[in-house]
DNA sequence: CTAGGGTTAG
């Protein structure tokens, strides 16, 4: 066998000397291939540096192109020196047609960089191109199509090799769909639809792989409805789609929450037993997803892993994301969990899916864990996430963390606390009463540059008022004036709250500036605290007042003016409160009737207002059992198990227990129901009669007076 | 490594 690769000792010893031209009388055909690129090879530095300096100085282009092609030109060089036999299967042989190769593409990559970076006419491209020769290989052309970006420049080198290389039909084609990708390279949807009505001039007959890449086109580009489109058209051109065009349509169908459309062709994916892959059940799950249904999500979830395909991150990430929309936290857990099973590696966004979750929640355990294990696998937390961290910590009352991740924050070199952050940390401190440590962060978020917004001020006025500093109160309303902010209702209600903790003879202080703050509401309070008689202006004017305000400061508000209510003593206005209350729909559902159980349910309801919904709600049950009505087997009150630090210093849970112990009722805590005090029929019946006989109705006012924070719901 | 796929959170 006399095959042998001839290597250049020029290339061996990186000797710029080129190779003769008379090597291509060799008779193995790597000789010849060996030699250009080891040419090729050896005039790369020059040509990079002066490509580079073409693009600074466009006015020496042509002399520099010059240098360029007559050193690219392997025809033209021509002194021999010496040659190098190797054997071509030898591990040498290898590693050299390996490197040429390498070489060769790092060429072709290096022109491809240059017109990706050069003006884009007609004639900046051909002297760049000039290097390869006048015979351009059809490979060279597809190589260099397929390493542009630059879709302003690509269809000039795409006419330059139209031009060069005179394609047949079938080439002409495939270089159309190459440059058509640049256009989705760099977002251009537009372009891409002209360069289609190009090659329709010129002939070329469009095919799945046209469409294919116009299709997902659209769709990266956010046109989902351009996707359906052109999917429209493919019969008018003489195509057929394929399982690539369905699998992309689906998706597109999907995008445009066409669950009709998505489903058919998915259904129809399944028939034809195509194989969809995982992205494509991605865009499913989001789908339902987005459309609110998640279940449906995870039932196309359950069949792409009947179909044996494996889901991926993605799909995990949208599942979460799903959750997190419907606000199903409880279901994030297992979830991850699968994940972690299946092997499949979180990224990012799942673990910031799953604090989003959590810490919506308030489920800070799962929130700090995800956040440590970010923290492990070094992943820079934005923002955003820190905010959200601080927020829960705010609302379940996490001082420790957060002033560890408050810090954590301030040295992690990627941000740095806004407004927001300084805003949950001085609440963190003010639902704890931590006055100096307050002040202090207030003054920090000032020097940062920071101004301080309604709801610092709010904080701020709880903070005083748990303090019992009635005078610092004042004094944050007076800074919330002079700032020009206009005090909204969750303000307000701050100020009610306060009045439940504040000596009487220093309610005028802050009844003053409720009136300032809100006209209509400093009346109703007049009324409760002069104990003024109700002449019917008092429920129209609070019927009005609830009416006017914002849907979400509603139940707030009515919070604030029961507790208060029990506060001044006054149970029967609490009452009538709860019961507005319920006519307007700002309560709802608080009792329950089943056949086996039935039940009062106090979440979300302030110390004051739940109290009054107990009481209400036994004084029904001593009705119906004077009216010979049957009890069912089970009796509960549900008071939510949360660590709402943020609503009571106890937790209603708490409260709610001692209040049931105060009036000997045999209410015991479910042991495998948190939140939930249940009684028997039996027990309730002897209680309740024996109760009725006694006829005590419970001063609530222990409850509100020690100084524990009563609900104020902000939204 | 030389014609078609990237999708996911706010």
């Amino acid at each position: 066998m006399a095959s042998h690769i001839c290597i250049s000792h020029s290339f061996l010893s990186h000797n710029h000397q080129s190779f003769p031209s008379s090597s291509s009388s060799s008779s193995s055909s790597f000789s010849l291939h060996n030699f250009l690129f080891s040419n090729f090879a050896s005039s790369f530095k020059r040509f990079t540096l002066l490509s580079k300096a073409s693009l600074h100085h466009p006015n020496t282009h042509a002399p520099h192109q010059d240098a360029v092609s007559r050193d690219l030109d392997t025809n033209s060089s021509s002194s021999s020196k010496s040659r190098v036999w190797v054997n071509p299967s030898s591990s040498r042989a290898k590693h050299f047609r390996t490197k040429s190769s390498t070489s060769r593409h790092s060429y072709l990559t290096r022109l491809a960089e240059s017109l990706n970076s050069c003006t884009p006419t007609a004639q900046h491209v051909s002297t760049i191109l000039k290097g390869l020769g006048d015979n351009v290989s059809e490979s060279d052309a597809v190589f260099i199509l397929d390493k542009m970006v630059n879709s302003v420049t690509a269809p000039f080198v795409l006419r330059y090799f139209l031009d060069k290389i005179k394609p047949s039909g079938d080439t002409e084609v495939v270089l159309f769909n190459i440059t058509l990708k640049t256009f989705r390279k760099s977002r251009d949807f537009e372009g891409a639809e002209k360069l289609f009505d190009e090659m329709i001039q010129r002939g070329v007959k469009p095919d799945n792989i046209t469409f294919s890449t116009l299709i997902n086109s659209a769709r990266m580009c956010s046109l989902p409805n351009k996707a359906v489109e052109w999917f429209e058209k493919l019969p008018s051109f003489g195509c057929e789609p394929d399982a690539m065009l369905y699998s992309a349509m689906v998706s597109a169908y999907a995008q445009t929450n066409n669950v009709d459309m998505a489903l058919r062709l998915y259904d129809r994916a399944k028939a034809e037993r195509w194989s969809l892959d995982a992205s494509t059940f991605s865009s499913l799950i989001k789908m339902h997803g987005v459309l609110g249904n998640y279940d449906e999500g995870l039932r196309i979830f359950q069949e792409m892993k009947a179909l044996g395909v494996k889901p991926s991150v993605v799909t995990y990430n949208t599942l979460l994301g799903g959750l997190f929309k419907a606000r199903r936290s409880w279901q994030a857990k297992n979830i991850y969990k699968e994940m972690v099973t299946d092997g499949v590696l979180p990224d990012f966004i799942t673990y910031s899916t799953l604090l989003r979750i959590y810490a919506a929640a308030q489920y800070s355990d799962g929130a700090f864990g995800v956040y440590e294990e970010m923290k492990r696998h070094g992943m820079d937390m934005s923002v955003d996430l820190y905010n959200r961290l601080l927020a829960m910590c705010a609302n379940v009352g996490c001082i420790e963390e957060a002033v560890e991740i408050f810090e954590d924050m301030k040295s992690s070199g990627t941000c740095q606390p806004n407004s927001l952050s300084f805003s949950s940390l001085i609440t963190v401190y003010s639902c704890n009463g931590m006055v100096s440590e307050a002040e202090g962060t207030l003054n920090e978020m000032v020097q940062s540059g920071f101004q301080p917004t309604i709801y610092v001020l709010t904080s701020l006025v709880q903070c005083y008022g748990k303090a019992k500093r009635t005078d610092d109160v004042v004094k944050i309303f007076k800074q919330l004036v002079d700032l020009h902010i206009v005090p909204d209702v969750q303000f307000c209600c701050c100020l009610l709250n306060v009045m439940t903790q504040t000596p009487k003879e220093e309610l005028g202080k802050i009844i003053e500036c409720i009136e300032k703050a809100n006209t209509q509401l400093g009346s109703v309070i007049r009324y409760l605290v002069e104990e003024k008689e109700d002449d019917g202006n008092f429920r129209k004017e609070i019927s009005e007042l609830l009416n006017s305000i914002d849907v979400k400061a509603k139940k707030p508000l009515c919070n604030c003016l029961i507790d208060l209510c029990v506060r001044l003593n006054e149970p029967n206005r609490a009452r009538d409160l709860l019961e507005l209350g319920l006519t307007l729909e700002i309560y709802k559902n608080l009792q329950s009737r089943s056949q086996n159980q039935w039940s009062l349910h106090l979440k979300k309801l302030s110390v004051g207002a739940a109290m009054t919904a107990l009481n209400v709600w036994i004084n029904d049950l001593s009705k119906a059992l004077e009216s010979g009505e049957d009890l069912p087997p089970l009796l509960g009150v549900n008071t939510g198990y949360g660590k709402h630090k943020y609503v009571s210093d106890k937790g209603l849970a708490s409260v709610c227990e001692s209040h049931l112990r105060e009036l000997n009722a045999p209410f015991h805590e479910a042991p495998d129901k948190a939140g939930w005090f249940l009684v028997t029929k039996d027990a309730a019946k002897s209680w309740l009669e024996c109760r009725s006989s006694t006829e005590s109705i419970a001063d609530l006012n222990f409850q509100v007076s020690g100084g524990s924070t009563l609900a104020v719901q902000y939204g």
